[in-house]
DNA sequence: TTGTAAGCGTTATCAT
DNA sequence: ATGATAACGCTTACAA
C-alpha cells in the first residue's frame, strides 16, 4: 500500500501552489502554458491520479449515475444497462448497477444508498412490489435527475422511456388474426403494471377491431413464466382457444411444451406469439414469432435523457417511446 | 433542488456538536443513550442522509467495488455480476459495473477511472486484447484489492477465481469417447488465453488417456462463434471427424445447423458437446450437452475473496477454482 | 498569471 | 459523555 500523490505533492516539487496545479490540471482558469506543461509532466512522473472523491465533495456532485433494475442477469435488463453504459461512460459518467430482485425492501435500500452517494442521476425500472411512487419522488426532490424506464410511474418528475407495448401487442394479435386464428387468448403479467396493462389493451384493440370477442375467461394474469405458460395452455384449450398471445417468451415456451406433450401441432393447430424476442426464440422448433423490445435502444435513450436533463436542455421530452417490432417466424403462420 | 441536511444542521437544532452527532449516528465512540435517541429522531425528522462522499474523503476509502467485464450483456458475465452483487450489496458495498468491449483502450480508461474514484477493490476479467498485466499491477500497488476472474494473469497479487476448464473439457471429451465417437475434433477460442488453453489441454488429455490420437488438423483456433462453428464443421467433416468438442455453445449451435442442412443426424452420425450451458442448450432439438460454467458461483466467490482480503484475513486463498459440471443431454449420446 | 484562504461534510484525536 | 479542532484533497473566489 503506497501513498498516492496529490496536487499538493506536485505543487511542492514545482514550487507552485496547489490551486495553480488544480487550474492547470482541470483547465479551469488562466495558467501559463509553461507551468501547465511542467505540471502535466510532473503529474505523469509521479503517477498522479485525481482524487474524484475530494473533487466531488468540493463540487457537491459526483459523476455517477445509478441504474436500478429488478435483475441484472435478465437479458432485457442487461441490454438496457449495456446501452446506457455505452452512452454514459464516454460522457465521463460511471454507472453503478443495483438490483432489487423485484423486492421493495431492496429497492428502498439501493435508492437510499445511491442518494447517500450523491449520484448525479438515477435510471430506474421499479420493482413489481412497488406500487407507490413515494420513494422515487424523493429522488427528484433531492435534486437528482430521474429517468424511469419500462416500468414507470408516468406522473413523476423527470423523463421516462417506455416501449410502445400497446402497438406491439396490437401487431402481434393482428398477425394471428390475419393468419386465421379465431379464438385468441392472452397470457399477461401483472395487469396493474403499465407494461402489462398496455399489452392487454393492445391485444384487446386488435380483437375488437376485427370483430372478435374480448373474453376475460381466456385472459390470464401473472402468467409470464414457463410454468405458467404450460399450465395455462391447458386452461386455454379447455376454453377452446386456438391461439395465445403471450406477454413473455418464456410463457410462450411453456405453451409450446404443453403442445408438444399433447401432440398439438404448432402452428397448424395452435398459434403462439411471444414478447421480448429472447435469444432462444429463433433457435427452437418451430421458431417463435415474438415482439422485440429493443432493450439496448431503451438504455441509450434513457442515458441520453439523463445527459440532456443534466445539461438543462429544457427541450427534454418527458416521455420517450421506443417502438417494438414484430419478428415474424414460424409459430403463428398458416 | 432542495438543500440536504447535514450533521451540522442536526447538531445546531439539538445544541450539540457535529462530532457528537457523528458519533451517535455511526455508533463509533461513546455517546449517551438519550442523546443518541434524540439525534436519531432529529435525523429522521429532517430527512437526513449521510454524505458518503464526505465520509469517504475523510476515511480515505470508499465502499465501492468496481467490476470490469468485456460485455455486460453476455449471460456469463451478467451472472457473475449478479452473484457478486448479491454478496457485496448486503455487505454494504456498491458495485460499479464497467464494460471494456474486449478493447484494451476501454479497459485502461475504466480502470484509471475506478482508481480515481478510490474504489476499495476491483473484480476484473481482462479484455482479450490485454496481453500484459502492467495496468492491473498498478491496481494492487495503489492499495486496491484485486480479484481477477475467468481470464486471469495468475502471477499477479490478489486473488483469482477461475473455472476448472481443464476438468470440464476433459469430462466433455471423455463423455464423447464413452459414447463411441472415434475421431473427435475441437473448436477452441484464443489459445493464448488461459481459459481456452486449459480447455484444449483437458480435451487432449482425455484423448491421450483413451489411446486416441491428438491431431492438430482437427483442432480449430478462434472458433467459438456460431459462424465459425458452421464453417469449421465443414472442415471437420473433410477431416473425417465424427464428433466435436466446442469451447462455446454458439459454436456448437453452428455445428448443429450445418449438420441439419446436410442431413447429418445428431447424435447418431455426429456428436457435439458445447461449453457454457447457455439458456438455449436445453431448448433446441436435439438438446445440447454442455459444460456448465457456474457463473453466479464465480461472482459470489470473487466477492467473498474481496471481502476476505479487505478484512485482511491472511488465510485468503490466492486461487479459487470453481468446478464445471457436464450437463448431459442429447447431442452426444448413442 | 499566480498566490491566498476558505470551505465542501465528515470523522479521528485530542482535551474537557 | 461531550466539545473543540484539525484534517482528508480538491476547487474557487478574491487578492496580489
Amino acid at each position: 500500500m503506497q501513498i498516492r500523490p496529490t496536487i499538493v505533492d506536485i505543487a511542492r516539487e514545482l514550487n507552485l501552489h496547489p490551486s495553480t496545479v488544480s487550474r492547470a490540471l482541470t483547465g479551469q482558469g488562466r495558467v501559463g502554458q509553461e507551468t501547465k506543461d511542467l505540471v502535466f509532466k510532473k503529474a505523469v512522473e509521479l503517477g498522479y491520479n485525481c482524487n474524484q472523491v475530494a473533487s466531488s465533495l468540493r463540487k457537491g456532485i459526483t459523476d455517477t449515475v445509478g441504474i436500478v433494475v429488478p435483475l441484472i442477469n435478465r437479458l432485457f435488463f442487461s441490454n438496457v444497462i449495456s446501452g446506457a453504459e455505452s452512452v454514459l461512460n464516454p460522457a465521463g459518467y460511471n454507472l453503478v448497477v443495483c438490483q432489487t430482485h423485484d423486492r421493495k425492501e431492496d429497492e428502498t435500500r439501493v435508492i437510499r444508498n445511491l442518494l447517500r452517494n450523491q449520484v448525479a442521476g438515477m435510471i430506474v425500472s421499479h420493482s413489481l412490489e412497488t406500487t407507490s411512487p413515494e420513494l422515487l419522488q424523493r429522488v427528484s426532490s433531492n435534486g437528482v435527475v430521474l429517468v424511469q424506464f419500462d416500468r414507470a410511474f408516468e406522473d413523476l418528475a423527470g423523463a421516462c422511456v417506455v416501449n410502445d407495448n400497446f402497438a406491439g401487442a396490437y401487431a402481434a394479435t393482428k398477425h394471428m388474426i390475419e393468419n386465421g386464428y379465431k379464438r385468441i387468448g392472452h397470457l399477461g403479467g401483472e395487469f396493474n403494471a403499465n407494461v402489462y396493462a398496455d399489452r392487454l389493451a393492445g391485444y384487446r384493440k386488435a380483437l375488437e377491431e376485427a370483430g372478435l370477442e374480448f373474453d376475460e375467461s381466456i385472459v390470464f394474469d401473472h402468467s409470464i413464466s414457463r410454468d405458467k405458460g404450460f399450465y395455462n395452455m391447458a386452461k386455454a384449450l379447455e376454453q377452446k382457444c386456438d391461439a395465445l398471445y403471450c406477454a413473455g417468451d418464456y410463457a410462450a415456451l411453456g405453451v409450446m411444451e404443453y403442445a408438444r406433450h399433447n401432440n398439438i401441432r404448432i402452428p397448424e393447430d395452435f398459434g403462439v406469439v411471444g414478447t421480448a424476442n429472447e435469444i432462444f426464440a429463433e433457435l427452437i422448433n418451430p421458431s417463435l414469432t415474438s415482439v422485440e423490445q429493443n432493450a439496448r435502444e431503451m438504455g441509450i435513450q434513457a442515458a441520453e435523457a439523463f445527459l440532456a436533463m443534466r445539461e438543462e436542455k429544457v427541450t427534454t421530452p418527458r416521455k420517450i417511446v421506443v417502438p417494438m417490432k414484430l419478428i415474424v417466424r414460424g409459430s403463428a403462420k398458416r
